[in-house]
DNA sequence: CTCAGTGCAAAGGATTTGCATGCCG
DNA sequence: CGGCATGCAAATCCTTTGCACTGAG
């Protein structure tokens, strides 16, 4: 198993080294620690999750580096309820997912939605966007509630 | 036409007042003034905005009344992706509907989604409250993407 | 050697809170 | 009168920025 994970990451590695130089950034340590944690993580993380499973990285160098792997179009900023900012991978490195957002404790878990759902909301993206002025680029369903350990 | 909306405004602010007095709280004219606000609104406004409309209201004090009466459940907070929090009308004050926001300036519109679309979603909510130890309270689906006017 | 990346500390900015005053009940 | 609501200003806290140092090419 640790030789398929392995695998699974040095391709995503190297798409995300490719994105980072597109926007004339490296991949660096840090930046490889970050993308190796959010990887890992079932879900997206905040900045003080990531203080606390990588000591070794200075707060403000989190923050940087987010917004550099953001900018690239490797992670994507979450918003929740609380008052962080949560990161995870960017959808078309991992897979398209929804998001259950706990009211109680503002923490973040994944799920997927049928093929069903999908196809009914892709339909309603396209109706809006013919009847608006809007381009829509992304679109992010999220259910509100209280998750298991806040119950 | 004033006669209608008045009527209309008079429910709601019954509504509101009950629910207020539900959490031990008043409805005080500053507070009926931001109801006021957020019905004639067609998008949740920020507190910037709220300012400007009503150069009567001390910013902290538009904060603590905002957040009374989304604890009294007659308004609710909805988060962009800039650095503002938006507040609109409790859902089941107004009616269902979902945010088209705009990547570029952090602005919010409403939409209303098709019955389908809204059925689709009700079962996929139902599926995974089954499948999860998550409770879904409530459900937000928003499009991402560019405004008319950002374009 | 050069220049981007990093860490520390200080600054920024939305939001919250303390406290004195005013007003509704 | 009593107590909550209000306004002002100060405090909070997540996030950003300035600056000197380090390391890769």
């Amino acid at each position: 198993m640790a030789g398929t994970v392995t695998t699974m990451s040095d391709e995503l590695h190297t798409t995300v080294a490719e994105r980072l130089r597109g926007v004339g950034q490296r991949y660096t340590r840090q930046r490889r620690a970050l993308v190796a944690l959010l990887v890992e993580s079932r879900h997206p993380l905040s900045i003080p999750d990531v203080l606390v499973l990588d000591r070794g990285l200075a707060q403000s160098s989190v923050y940087r580096n987010l917004a550099v792997l953001t900018q690239a179009g490797a992670v994507h900023r979450v918003v929740t309820t609380d008052d962080f900012s949560r990161y995870e991978l960017a959808e078309d490195l991992t897979h398209h997912h929804h998001h259950l957002i706990c009211s109680a404790c503002g923490g973040v878990e994944d799920f997927t939605a049928s093929a069903q759902v999908e196809r009914t909301l892709a339909r309603a993206i396209t109706d809006v966007s013919t009847t608006t002025g809007f381009t829509p680029e992304n679109h992010r369903l999220d259910l509100i509630g209280i998750c298991a350990t806040c119950a």
